[in-house]
DNA sequence: GCCAACGTTGGC
DNA sequence: GCCAACGTTGGC
């Protein structure tokens, strides 16, 4: 299968074997390392908020051909379109914060936006969901791949992936200049998207959103602004 | 192509 | 467990 376009490097990781949901303790975004989530949960369970647990999200994928170890990085949402049975896996991410969403809440049915990044006009182009929950990354495992990780094994994976269906694209494409205007006013007038993941948590390939941060975005697809 | 932001590594 | 060096992301 043509691979997928999620970034992210590969590091080194302290696996905790069998958490029970119970001792886990989130703060509102996981944290960035098997390693810093044990160090968390070693000062005990002083809870850090209530755990967010999230069912929308925005996954960003790159548009334009960029060749990594002669693979092509490219993944569009119309090759989201085109893939058999409409269904990509979302392969590739390397990034400990967004391998534990995906890896742990991602759930079968929850929207997700597709952005397009690192490309010429950035922005929320259409919607898929869910459609198979987290299952091990297969390219951690192939030397060929250029998100092979030497330190995975198929008895103790380290990197998942869960299986995207295509929706629909938006009326309007959402462009980032477009989202960042509203980000930085609500930054001011306390508005929905004041914490949006895409400037709070630029890097994140993988971006958990509030009930009320994918309504107002949906909103935004039917709003005459430019 | 530049580079700021930020995640990871590894020496100490 | 700190933190400097390094590498990557991704907008511009």
């Amino acid at each position: 299968m043509a691979p997928k376009r999620k970034r992210q490097e590969t590091g080194k990781e302290k696996r905790a074997s069998k958490r029970t949901k119970a001792t886990i303790v989130h703060s509102e975004f996981p944290k960035l390392s098997e390693k810093s989530a044990k160090a968390a949960s070693a000062k005990g369970n002083q809870t850090i908020g209530t755990p967010a647990t999230y069912s929308h999200w925005l996954l960003k994928s790159e548009p334009n051909s960029r060749f990594e170890n002669g693979v092509d990085m490219k993944f569009s949402f119309d090759d989201l379109k085109s893939s058999p049975n409409q269904t990509a896996c979302w392969d590739g991410v390397r990034n400990y914060q967004a391998r534990n969403f995906l890896r742990d809440q991602m759930k079968l049915g929850h929207d997700v936006f597709f952005y397009h990044s690192n490309c010429k006009e950035p922005g929320i182009i259409g919607q898929c969901k869910v459609v198979k929950e987290s299952y091990p990354d297969h390219t951690q495992f192939d030397p060929k791949d250029p998100h092979y990780d030497r330190t995975s094994s198929k008895d103790n994976p380290k990197w998942f992936m869960v299986d995207v269906k295509y929706v629909r694209p938006l009326d309007k494409f959402i462009t980032l200049a477009e989202l960042k205007k509203t980000h930085k006013a609500h930054q001011s007038s306390a508005g929905p998207l004041r914490n949006l993941a895409l400037f709070t948590k630029a890097r994140l390939s993988v971006q958990p959103l509030s009930q009320e941060e994918w309504d107002y975005i949906l909103k935004m697809e039917h709003s005459d602004e430019s």
